[in-house]
This record gives structure tokens, C-alpha cells and sequence, in this order.
DNA sequence: TCATTAAATGAACGACGTTCATTTATTTGG
DNA sequence: CCAAATAAATGAACGTCGTTCATTTAATGA
């Protein structure tokens, strides 16, 4: 086997298994020695393959927001009201993060070792998967321009995050999927009307 | 000394160690041997005083716990309407998360160790603190039966809270905290103008 | 006072992320 | 096709972490 197969094969059978931990475990149940198990390698190739553990979790974190993206695009439903779309979106979001949750909770929970610098790349990813929700906004509102419908998005997306978030904290009373969803709608159905009475 | 008076003196002096680290330092720099040789004791002093540093990090969150119960309480602007009263609750829970940085993220940033659950006394304290909030809307809102108004400032703090949050993460582009201060406000008003609306 | 009980201690343990000298595999030039 | 050169794989070893525990030291009480 040549070298630069057997090198992008162990990147691969890295990132799989460090994937598929976060996936069943969640962030805090990741070892880089379970890993190295995993993909049926040694400890030390794990070093071979990714510059440390912060590299790899952010090369899966970078995945999963792929995912998210594509899974937003996926499921935009075209052909109905500004407002019905933001709700569509919202609604995504939550399935997302519940269908996903370790991984989910890996974009928001990881933090760099020795308060090392998140790399550009991943920021830039992380921004541009964000903007990505612009695009159905500004579809049905063409009359926004791109700065007012950043902000727009920016701060709904914030907001059912948090919403989302707290209501997934073991720390807080939590409330059903089903009643999270209508909760989230009417959240942003209110919103939606108090932007048009503003206007 | 009393034996008594020993024992509390070091749980005291293990706390305001770890308190002040985390404080400092935030909750990712924290060090059992840290805390010991800022706190004047031994390594293994430190396990008399907490059965772990789980149920020290706890202390220390409860005790942030009572300085936003007490912020809140302090600064709630009486004799206005609900509106306005909802802003400066948002814009006072902003504030103490700028001032507290450090404090602040370790009471959503803790997870314990081994999946083990929170103690019922914490989630306890956490949900009660929070439902300090719904005090100067009852107040205000005197019309609104205690389900709605749980619901209403549950779903309020969570969206003010996903605000605050993404804005100070490193992996978001981030607005000064005077235009944030902006942004809360209008989105607490804009909010209340969708109830309004609805009814 | 001295037996008894409680508290303080820090060496030691196991687990962790990471490194590196050594071994093994692959590539290259003749 | 072979040997020299280069790259990759390996796992023992290192430093650090939270935590424990046998031992030492202090406080108590009859």
C-alpha cells in the first residue's frame, strides 16, 4: 500500500472512531487510548494522525456542523410565509439537536486546552454554517437588506439556542420534545409579530 | 481551637481558594493542588473539607447562584411596566454575566464527573433562583395566573441567555457589549409587543 | 494523665494526554 | 533486485491530574 493511502486510512479510521465516541459518549467520555483502540491502531499514531486531541474534536466538530448545514438546506421548506420558515428552521434545529445530542453538545461544549486559540478555519466554518440561515430569511424577505437580516437571524438563532439549551440542562425542570416544538413555534410566531407591529 | 471551629475554618478557607481560582482562572484552570496551597492545607485536607472537587465546584456555583438572586433582587426597577421591567431583567442578567464572566460560565460550563447525577439540592436551588424572575412580572402583569407567567419568563431567560452566550463565544463573531445591551432591549420590547398582539 | 477518638498529612495509585527512542515498513537510486 | 535512505508505527515512559489511605499529629474526655 502506498504511503499517502495508508496515511488519509488512518486520518480516516481516526476520525470514525473519535466520531462514533463523541457520538455514544458525549465529549467528556473521549480517551485518546479508547480511540487508538478503536481504530485498531497504537497510541502514538493517533499523533501521527491528528496534532492532538483538540485537533481531532474539532475536525469531528467541523463534521458536524456539515452536517447540520446540510440537514437545515434539506429540510427548508420552500413556498410559504417569512414567518412560517423561521418556525420551520427553529423546529429543524431542535430535531437536530435532539437526534444528535452528543454531537450537538460537542460544538458548544469543547474548549481549547492551555486557553489555546480556536483556529481560524473552524471559526470561519462555524460562521459561514450560520449565514448559511440567512438564505431562506432573505428569500421570502427580499426587502432586507443583508446586515439587517444578519441580525435578524443572528439573534432569533441565539435565542432558540438558548431555549433549546436550558430546556436540555439537567440543571433546569425540562419539559417534553412535543411541548418544547409548539413552545418554540409560538416563540418565534411572537417574535415574528412583534418585528411587523414594529416596523 | 475547637475542633468544630477547625473544621469550618478549613471548609471556609478550601472555598474562598476555589471560589477565587475559578474566578480567576475560570473552571477549565482549576487544581485540587492549586486550591490546597492557596487555601494553606494539605493536598489530602482538601477531602476532608469536600467529599470531591464536584461537591466544592457545586458550593462555589451555589454561592454564585445567591449573588444572581441577589443582583437581580438589588437592581429590579420597581414602578414601571412589565415591558420595561423585562428589559432591565435582561440587561441586569447581561451585566452580571460581563462582570462575573468566569462565575457565570462554570454554573452552565460544569458537567460532573462520571455522569454522575446533580445532587437534588442543587437543581433545586438553580430552579428556585431562576423562579425569582417571575417576581416583578407577577407584580406587574398581576392578571397573568403563575403557569403562564413561569412559562412566559422561562421561555424569555432561556432566549436572553442563548443571546448572551453565543455573543461571548470565542467561535462567534461577537458585538461589543453596549450594542449587545442595545440588541436585549429591543428584542425584550419586540417580544412584548408580539404578546401584546397575540392576546 | 493517658487512653481514645478525630483530623491532618503527603506518599502512592491509577488514569490521563503527550512524547520519543526504537523498530518496522516503504521508497528511492544504482 | 538490493541496499541505503526515508517515512511511519509503536508502546514504554513522562509529567500531571484527582483521589485514597496508612501513618502521624492533635484534640477530647474520664
Amino acid at each position: 500500500m502506498k504511503q499517502n493511502e495508508k496515511r488519509s486510512l488512518l486520518k480516516q479510521k481516526v476520525f470514525d472512531a473519535a466520531f462514533e465516541r463523541i457520538n455514544q459518549d458525549g465529549l467528556t467520555g473521549l480517551r485518546a487510548r479508547d480511540i487508538a483502540k478503536d481504530a485498531g491502531c497504537s497510541l502514538g499514531s493517533l499523533y501521527n494522525a491528528y496534532q492532538d486531541l483538540d485537533d481531532l474534536i474539532l475536525n469531528v466538530n467541523s463534521r458536524v456542523l456539515e452536517m447540520l448545514k446540510e440537514d437545515i438546506s434539506t429540510n427548508a421548506v420552500e413556498d410559504q410565509n417569512a414567518d412560517a420558515a423561521l418556525a420551520n428552521l427553529a423546529v429543524n434545529y431542535m430535531n437536530f439537536a435532539y437526534t444528535h445530542y452528543n454531537l450537538w453538545t460537542s460544538l458548544f461544549g469543547h474548549t481549547m486546552q492551555d486557553n489555546a486559540p480556536i483556529p481560524d478555519w473552524y471559526t470561519e466554518q462555524t460562521n459561514a454554517t450560520f449565514l448559511t440561515l440567512i438564505a431562506p430569511l432573505l428569500k421570502l424577505r427580499p426587502e432586507l437588506d443583508e446586515a439587517q437580516a444578519f441580525i435578524l437571524v443572528r439573534t432569533l438563532f441565539s435565542a432558540v439556542h438558548g431555549i433549546i439549551t436550558i430546556n436540555l440542562q439537567e440543571r433546569f425542570i425540562s419539559i417534553p420534545k412535543d411541548m418544547l416544538e409548539v413552545q418554540l413555534v409560538e416563540f418565534v410566531q411572537t417574535y415574528a409579530k412583534g418585528l411587523q407591529n414594529r416596523a
